[in-house]
DNA sequence: CCTACCGATCGGTAGG
DNA sequence: CCTACCGATCGGTAGG
């Protein structure tokens, strides 16, 4: 009867499920890896079948980047979009750098990109060039926050906040100690910064 | 003729071959993690049989926890040891922060224990306490000699060049940046510590 | 989006 | 240390 209708709403659903699909993907790889993330453990979780899923990306890699891209748009939404209300500078660098590091202290499967750096930051392709681009630019933004903040050597204050973020991490995940927080957070009130 | 002569000659022989395996298997394991050291895959580089290696362990986490301990074996012989000849304090900090930052970036699968880390942070059981353990101790190894150089928050250090190190591992591995290595190396310098 | 299937590889075993 | 296997699971396909 009216197929155009039809058809809307049926890439409406198919849009719903895809996003369904890569919310679970993005919290199962922060767990278990990208490689970890496989389409029967994925398809079981949905409570959907492995050829049914499998048919929104057409193959695991493509399932691997949309993932990745899903961990970085949702990431850009929840934590980068509200701090741009800010002045650049020492504020907006505090909203981003405390945003990051309350995720990464709340997500059960702890921090998404350590997890996928650690994965593939030896394996040539598609997938680790899509995790380095998206470590080049978050370490991008923070150092341009730092530089508007005034301080003399924003890369290098942005390794650090970096480096600190992943420490943090680890330390929590494995040992349960939670001082490193408190050090990257420090950091963030280093102005306007180190030697 | 001589049961025993020949007995232990068939041990050694046997140990020469699990020490190679594990050379290979760490080297494996920094470059695929510990899911990806697979038994087959293994085999296949040394050129054995899969049941002939698989012989040696009996199970992959016993190959998982026999590779993790390697792995801190073969840390402690080239870069730990030789630092214990110089005293206690800024000179021995100064020698096992650089032998290790040295390896980091000289090994071609990058640092086992960043991987290993980003792989296990999540998953109870003897493999996660393994790591957990060897990382507890290299933090602690730090802080003591960052205590005996002067540092007024000794932990606190530790923390710091233990997170410049993931760091600059990251950075290097995934974007081609050295400047970690530069930053990490700073740390080492830095006397009788930050604020 | 499903059922039913494919060849390859996984960890592990039997038997020598 | 080997050959020859096992059931389970992998990514992916056929056909609807």
């Amino acid at each position: 009867m009216e197929p155009v209708s039809a058809t809307t709403a049926e890439a409406k659903k198919g849009e719903r499920t895809r996003s369904a699909i890569l919310d679970g993907a993005v919290e199962l790889a922060s767990a278990e890896g990208l490689d970890g993330l496989t389409i029967g453990h994925l398809a079981a979780e949905l409570r959907m079948s492995k050829s049914g899923l499998f048919a929104h990306f057409g193959s695991k890699q493509e399932l691997q980047l949309a993932t990745v891209a899903a961990a970085g748009e949702r990431f850009r939404i929840e934590v980068i979009e509200p701090a741009l209300a800010l002045p650049p500078g020492a504020e907006r660098l505090r909203a981003i750098g405390n945003g990051y590091l309350e995720r990464v202290n709340d997500y059960a499967g702890g921090c998404f990109w350590f997890s996928v750096t650690a994965e593939y930051d030896d394996r040539p392709g598609p997938v680790r060039d899509a995790i380095a681009a998206a470590m080049d630019a978050w370490l991008a933004l923070i150092a341009a926050e730092a530089r508007a903040a005034g301080h003399e050597d924003p890369d290098r204050f942005a390794f650090e906040f970096y480096a600190a973020g992943l420490g943090a991490n680890a330390r929590f995940r494995l040992s349960g100690d939670r001082r490193g927080f408190d050090y990257a957070r420090a950091l963030l009130e280093r102005f306007p910064g180190p030697a």
